[in-house]
RNA sequence: GGUCCGUUGGUGAAGUGGCUGAACACACAUGCCUUUCACGCAUGCAUUCACGAGUUCGAAUCUCGUACGGAUCACCA
């Protein structure tokens, strides 16, 4: 048997929604369960949408995600080139060969006529297929035409009769009645292939065996099948995956929120994390478990469990995911995904870069990505916040305003400040105020951090000052 | 409009005719801290699998129909 060989073909937009990220990982497992190839190809076939730099922003992006590309525009393998505006030559040939077959034809009809097909369609309700007008010219005339320098596409010859039938890994039994399927183009008058033909010229010639893709494509693929038995060459096992809609079951996309992964990955999000959670996205493993590093990945994916329906970006299942995997990280890399968004938030001219570590890492536990550092870290940046209901009702019971009365001297007498030293003051309050539990801390946590939730007491005292706690107690 | 696909709780989902009087997770709600801490623990949350009919001793699971949602019908990919 041979190589298991995937490919991702993104067009270079610059732009990658968690959807076709998704798509990339999949593609990747199918490959790596097989200990295949992956492989990326560059989709530029219009010319009207090339975006400078995205090719690097692509293999940033999957290097990100632990992805390795086995080959592709920058580390090229033997059936290059990986970039379809460089492959040209190669449509060309085929295309003409496949005018020699009598598969396709040439096809001289202006932009102008097709229009008015379309229009005409319209106004009668039925679905625009191409005529076939220019399919029984003569080749006196194509010659002809060609030379007077006309321009032309080719067209591929479609059966009009019989049902095609093909198998989805993961949709099963496809049928779709040839008379639907459209002469479509293949070679653009401008010499450049449609997508719906190099997808398949290069496949095939790059030895791609599973072709993994959105399932816009379910209905295209007796096309591109017709193609390759035109050939004679053996069809890839198909594996058309659902959507991923956004939080309102519409169709992700630039608008609707965060759905790229960059801007996920600029808010702090984890990029294992990510990947984590979008392959448990419209997938499932046969067990309960749901945190997986990239290799159980790899050992367990079966794309037989792809889903059929379309799911939803849940942000907050994210979240949970990515709080995981940052309880688990090293000091250094919380401080890669907090630091610049509290600079850009707080003026932190005066904080030591001892103080921002003690800072961060004791929120480790309490933030889901990156950037709610700064959300949750305001009481040591604001010396003003308005109190929510539940602290007031709090704070309005009796004995209250004793307990602060005795914590204030007691953290007057310290004179080093040391996290132990503010747990003994807490402790001889305590004692002194005869307030325990729930009494003694949240009066104590309320007045100087303004709310009833938060990492350890003294941590926070600790890291707050001497001064300003003792502002905050007094007010 | 034609064709194709889908439909299990707010979300992701398990489930392929009886062990499901529908798992698990997120979210949500409620309760639980006498060194606090909601990063924890406990409990609750679909009388039922879009709806209707059929097959069967038995259906979320098979069949048909209806509804709703999506995809597709470009010299875009």
């Amino acid at each position: 048997m041979s190589k298991i060989r995937t490919r991702f073909a993104p067009s270079p937009t610059g732009y990658m929604h968690v959807g076709n990220l998704r798509t990339a990982i999949f593609e990747y497992l199918v490959a790596k369960h097989n200990d295949g190839d992956f492989i990326l190809r560059i989709e530029d076939t219009d010319q009207t949408r090339k975006i400078e730099g995205a090719i690097d922003f692509i293999y940033n992006t999957l290097k990100l995600c632990n992805i390795n590309i086995d080959e592709g525009p920058n580390n090229s393998g033997e059936y290059g080139p990986y970039i379809q505006s460089e492959r040209l030559p190669i449509y060309q040939k085929y295309a003409e060969e496949l005018v020699k077959m009598g598969k396709a034809y040439y096809c001289f009809c202006t932009e102008d006529r097709l229009e008015k097909l379309r229009k005409e369609a319209e106004e009668n309700k039925v679905a625009f297929l191409y005529d076939g007008h220019c399919k029984k010219l003569s080749q006196e005339e194509i010659d002809e035409r060609i030379k007077n320098g006309e321009k032309y596409v080719i067209r591929q010859l479609m059966p009009k009769e019989g049902v095609s039938v093909y198998n989805d890994l993961v949709y099963g039994e496809i049928k779709v009645e040839n008379k639907l399927l459209e002469d479509q183009i293949l070679l653009k008058s401008d010499g450049y292939p449609t997508y719906n033909f190099a997808n398949v010229i290069d496949d095939h010639l790059m030895g791609i065996t599973h072709v993994i893709r959105g399932n816009e494509y379910i209905m295209a693929t007796p096309k591109y099948n017709l193609l390759y038995d035109a050939f004679g060459w053996e069809k890839p096992t198909y594996i058309h995956v659902s959507m991923v809609l956004g939080e309102d079951g519409q169709k992700l996309s630039k608008r609707n929120g965060d759905a790229s992964f960059m801007d996920l990955y600029n808010d702090g999000y984890i990029p294992e994390a990510i990947v984590n959670y979008l392959v448990m996205l419209g997938w499932s493993p046969e067990t309960n478990e749901e945190i997986f590093t990239m290799d159980e990945l790899i050992k367990i994916f079966d794309p037989k469990r792809i889903s059929k329906s379309p799911s939803v970006f849940d942000i907050k299942k994210l979240n949970w995911i990515n709080a995981h995997y940052i309880k688990k990280l090293s000091i250094d890399e919380l401080l890669k995904i907090t630091v610049p968004h509290l600079k850009n938030a707080y003026d932190l001219k005066d904080k030591t870069d001892e103080w921002i570590k003690e800072l961060v890492s004791i929120y480790q536990n309490h933030i889901s990505y990156g950037k709610e550092i700064v959300e949750v870290t305001d009481l040591f940046f604001k010396n003003e916040k308005e109190l929510d209901q539940e602290c007031k009702d709090f704070m309005n019971q009796e004995g209250i305003d004793n307990t602060i009365k005795v914590f204030t001297s007691e953290i007057e007498k310290i004179e080093d400040w040391t996290k132990e030293n503010i747990n003994s003051a807490i402790m001889n309050t305590k004692e002194k105020a005869n307030a325990k539990g729930k009494m003694l801390y949240m009066p104590i946590r309320i007045k100087v951090s303004y709310q009833m939730h938060g990492p350890e007491l003294p941590d926070t005292i600790h890291l707050l000052g001497k001064e300003t706690v003792l502002n905050r107690l007094q007010k």
